[in-house]
DNA sequence: TATAAACGGATGAAATTTGTCCATAACAGA
DNA sequence: TCTGTTATGGACAAATTTCATCCGTTTATA
């Protein structure tokens, strides 16, 4: 039960992204350099988040990737969902009905109960997720990075929009 | 983030074994009959059961599995736990200190708040699981299960233990 | 028109999951 | 004590998924 390092890469660019002043956008390239990142895996990711809505992608020079809407509106689930996809983590495979004590499935009145207990629990985890907006993600990040941190991304962020 | 099949075989296997009678012991190649599973692979998931404490093992002719203690305190994250292991499914690979602008880890303040938020949604998960016992499970079997079944069943688990 | 960027398909490498096999140890019953 | 049965754990093989790169195409800007 591994979330991929996707996650955390996209989470990132989209925290970074929050700070982006408007109307402006950062390209691939800016992102990953800013992440030391394989450029072409997390331009990857990024065309997942751009397919999900969370981000909107601008081609050509001066283009690259923008939040779709506020921070406050994008929500940790949203991220995480743009790249696991959003199949549950537990899939029943019917293991009920096979073997000698087994029947079809028209037998069952209801779905497996422990499928329905594990999904009951998946669905604590994504409504924990969904309540964390990337405006609060954001504003941990500045708090838990030092001044001298803050003021050299701050400039990096300038020179990577002129 | 895909739970192992594992897991599903495992807490099927569990549930079957709550039916057991006290002292009796089902060994493997029936719980693979029943359930129609490989049986070698399935060995290696309640030898992973047994590690962890929630099944015994006897060894031997009318060997087999037994639950280690009641149902009733076996929980469902007991099962998990025990067969994907208890590092968390979200793993903080630190990109924050890597890049122009980062810096080495002695000069952050906290842990990394979206790996916070991350685990913390993960804590929810794992409550929800803490939360259904094995005996639940059983029970929510035994009222989905069409009756000519679980007839099946327990003849099955005689001729199984005799 | 030249350039910069996203997009998506194809492909390859690495890691993980799934699954088998075997030698060994432990145990019950004859 | 002997025999057959069972768990244990290591080695190994196959299949699947994740990680990563490359390239041709499209789109937009200056």
């Amino acid at each position: 039960m591994k979330l991929s390092e996707g996650v955390e890469w996209a989470i990132h660019a989209c925290a970074l992204l929050a700070a982006v002043p408007p109307r402006a956008a950062l390209p691939t390239r800016k992102l990953a350099e800013f992440f030391d990142l394989p450029l072409a895996y997390l331009a990857k990711h990024l065309q997942r988040l751009s397919n999900a809505g969370i981000v909107i992608a601008r081609k050509g020079p001066r283009g690259g990737y923008a939040l779709a809407r506020p921070a406050r509106e994008i929500s940790l689930l949203d991220i995480v969902e743009a790249i696991e996809g959003r199949s549950p983590c537990f899939s029943c495979t019917e293991i009920r009905r096979r073997g000698p004590s087994g029947a079809p499935a028209t037998a069952y009145r209801r779905p497996c109960g422990i499928a329905r207990a594990m999904w009951k629990a998946e669905k604590a985890w994504r409504a924990e997720l969904a309540r964390v907006s990337l405006r609060e993600i954001q504003a941990m990040g500045l708090a838990e990075t030092p001044a001298a941190q803050v003021k050299k991304a701050t400039a990096w962020m300038e020179t990577a929009l002129s």
